[in-house]
DNA sequence: TTAATATATGAATAGATGTTCAGATGTTAT
DNA sequence: ATAACATCTGAACATCTATTCATATATTAA
């Protein structure tokens, strides 16, 4: 059953503590949808209200709030209030570089470079 | 309604066509699960047979094998068979990158970076 | 051949998750 | 005060997904 357990062995050593995995799941899950995703690229330019994300990717102001509120819960994106509306932004440029190699490694799959 | 019609159109502008962000949606959400996010983080040393992962993790060898399948889909993870054993390894550095800036970012969070 | 091992796979199920709808909150204008 | 606007929120539902179990394939040993 066990093949190498000197194997098994290591990579017990090298394995971060369960908090850390687990939290690192929930970013990149967070990052796994598709209209998740696409409200941080367009973040990616710089912060935006509600009303435009929700008019740019064409999905309902009720859908992208929502979202948005998982993203602020995992400190992916940070938000200010301006009078009646909501400017959000991307939290730190560690979200930016995650955005950059995702693209890169489908950019590579699909051959665009 | 729209607050900023031109920051919608730039917003538009620069978003990635719909089969790239779609393809990086499903990247982040493979990694977005618990279990394959650990399948990945063990691979980070090195190739490892499905049994020493499965032990590793302490995960049943067919949970260790349905998941790798869905790594191998996405390019995240290569295999190679020898003999009755299956070495699995990451597929390329963009992946060993997303997992040091996951980690990096939760890291902040929590406070060990 | 049979038995044992390592891995892969299909079906089934329980639980998670995205989306919509209706309504609430808070702000600005009249 | 009321009305319009921007955003937020809770509940409900339908879909997706992770996991388990049983079984299949394939390789090695006896």
């Amino acid at each position: 059953m066990t093949c190498h357990p000197e194997e098994v062995e290591l990579a017990r050593k090298i394995m971060p503590k369960d908090e850390v995995s687990a939290r690192m799941a929930e970013l990149f899950k967070a990052m796994g949808d598709r209209n998740r995703l696409r409200i941080l690229l367009c973040l990616s330019r710089g912060e935006m209200c509600v009303c435009d994300l929700s008019e740019a990717l064409e999905l309902s102001e009720s859908l992208v709030s929502h979202q948005l509120r998982v993203l602020r819960n995992l400190h992916l994106v940070r938000f200010r209030k301006e009078g009646k509306m909501a400017f959000y932004s991307l939290d730190d440029q560690h979200v930016e570089l995650l955005l950059k190699q995702g693209l890169d490694h489908v950019g590579e799959e699909i051959g665009l470079g």
